[in-house]
DNA sequence: CTAATATTGTGTCAATAATACATGTTTTCG
DNA sequence: CGAAAACATGTATTATTGACACAATATTAG
C-alpha cells in the first residue's frame, strides 16, 4: 500500500546550474538569453526540471551538457532555494549546481543552440528570478574552496603555467599577489609536475608548462586548512 | 495563464534535520524511534514534508521547534539528496539541515512525545532510508566549519570555560589538544569576554567563565584561513 | 646584431606563528 | 594541613610567511 504520503503537497523541482569559464585574463560565467516563457528574451542560468527517474546530480550534469557538449566537469551542489514565490508560474524549488570548465573545451555549437555567452562577472547583466542571488552564493564558495582546495586547476587546460595559475587566483579573488611567494607555496604543495615543454603562446621569457599529480589532488580535495591550524593535519577516526 | 510547466513531473519535498547537541563529553545527536509507517519503530533523523506555501528555511526550523521547543538555534543547510528509490513508498526529495543545540536548553516533554534521545555519536544505532549517510556528511561539514568559523560554541551554554570549550573541539574532531596552546590561540582570536564568575561546578581548582564577543563572534563566520593563507585576510571586492 | 624591454625563475632575511614542553596556582578531600 | 587534581601561564625551538632584489631568457626595435 503506497497511500502513506497521500496528503501532502508535491512541488516543481528545477536545476540551475553557475557555469564557471577563465580566459585566461577574468573570471567569465556562461549565461543564456532565454527563448522561452517566462522572461522570454531575459538572461539567465541554465537550467531545467528533473525527470521522473532522474538522479539530481544526473538532471544536472544533462544540462550541462546540454548546453556545453561537457560531461567530465568538476560539479558541486551549491545550495536549494525553495521560497515561495520565487518562481511567478508555479511553486519550483531549485537544486542549485556550479561547475567548473576549461573554456577552450567548449562545443561552441551547443552554445549556439542555447543563445548562450561566456560573460565576464564585472559585466553581468541582472539575472532573471533569484539567479542573481545564486550567482553571488557560487562565487562565494567558489573563493572558499579555491582557498582550501585545488579546485582552481578544474578552469586551466591539463598543462599550464605558474603565471596563468597565478592569474587564474588573482581573478577569482580580485587582487594582485606576490609572483615569489605564490610561486614558492604552490611548489610546496607538491601539486605540480613539470612536463619540460614550454608555453609557446607567450611572448617574452617562455614559461614552463605544468601538469597536475592526481595524487596530489586528490590528496588535497579532502583536507583543509583552519582556525585552528592544529586541528588541519587530524584525520578523525 | 499558468500553464507553461505543465508537462513537467512534481515530487514530494521532505527535510531532514541532524541536530548536534555536546553533553560536556561527546557529541550527541538527537534522533526519534519513527512510531508511524514505513520503518515504524526504527530509528530515524527528524524529518518532515514541506507544506504549501512554506518556505525551506522555515519548514525546516518547524519541524526543529516541534521536536525540541528551540527557535533560534544555528542551522544550516547540508545538501539535497534525491536518489529515484531513496524512500520506498514514493519519490522523495530530501533538503537536509544540520542545526547546533545547547543540550541544556532543551523541551524534554516535547523529546519524550517523539520517542526522542540523545545518543552520542560512537553509539549511533543504523537509521533508515539515506540517513547514516547524511549524518556522516553532516558530521564531515561540522569539522570543516568548526575548523574556520566559531560555531562550536553554538553547541555550549552562554557561558563556559575553556577547558569545557577544548573538550567540545576534541569530540568534535575526536582527538586530544595541547591545553596550553589551546587556550593561546582561543586568547589570540578575542572571541571570548571574561565574565568574572567560576565555574562553581567544576570539582578542583574552578575554571572562569567566559561568554562570547557577539561583534568578533559574526567577523569570524565571515573570514576563512587558506590552502594560500595570503588570501585569508582578503576582502573581495 | 645589439640594446632595450618584457616576463620568467629563484634567493635572502626579518617577522610571525606554531609546536613542544615546565612550572606555579587554586581548590577539594582525606 | 598535606596530597591530589585541575587550571593558568611562560619560554625556547623550529617552521612558515611576507617583503624585497637580482639574474636569465626571449622578443623586438633600431
Amino acid at each position: 500500500m503506497l497511500s502513506v504520503y497521500q496528503h501532502t503537497t508535491r512541488v516543481l523541482v528545477a536545476l540551475d546550474c553557475i557555469i564557471f569559464g577563465f580566459d585566461g585574463e577574468v573570471l567569465k560565467l556562461l549565461l543564456i538569453k532565454r527563448n522561452f516563457e517566462p522572461e522570454r528574451g531575459k538572461w539567465s542560468l541554465m537550467g531545467g526540471f528533473l525527470n521522473e527517474a532522474e538522479d539530481l546530480e544526473t538532471a544536472s550534469r544533462r544540462i550541462l551538457f546540454d548546453l556545453t557538449g561537457l560531461n567530465n566537469n568538476y560539479l558541486e551542489q551549491l545550495q536549494t532555494v525553495g521560497t515561495v514565490n520565487r518562481d511567478p508560474v508555479e511553486r519550483t524549488i531549485s537544486v542549485v549546481y556550479y561547475s567548473l570548465v576549461n573554456i577552450e573545451d567548449q562545443d561552441t555549437a551547443a552554445i549556439s543552440v542555447h543563445q548562450a555567452s561566456w560573460i565576464s562577472l564585472a559585466n553581468k547583466p541582472a539575472l532573471i528570478f533569484d539567479h542573481d542571488q545564486m550567482v553571488a552564493t557560487a562565487l562565494q564558495r567558489l573563493r572558499y574552496k579555491a582557498a582550501l582546495h585545488p579546485i582552481g586547476f578544474e578552469l586551466l587546460p591539463a598543462t599550464f603555467t605558474i603565471p596563468q595559475l597565478q592569474k587564474l587566483y588573482e581573478a577569482i579573488y580580485n587582487t594582485r599577489l606576490d609572483r615569489r611567494n605564490f610561486s614558492r607555496k604552490i611548489m610546496a604543495t607538491d601539486l605540480l609536475l613539470g612536463t619540460g615543454e614550454k608555453d609557446e603562446r607567450s611572448s617574452t621569457k617562455k614559461a614552463q608548462l605544468y601538469t597536475l599529480n592526481a595524487e596530489k589532488y586528490q590528496h588535497y580535495l579532502g583536507e583543509n586548512l583552519t582556525f585552528l591550524p592544529e586541528l588541519a593535519a587530524i584525520k578523525p577516526v
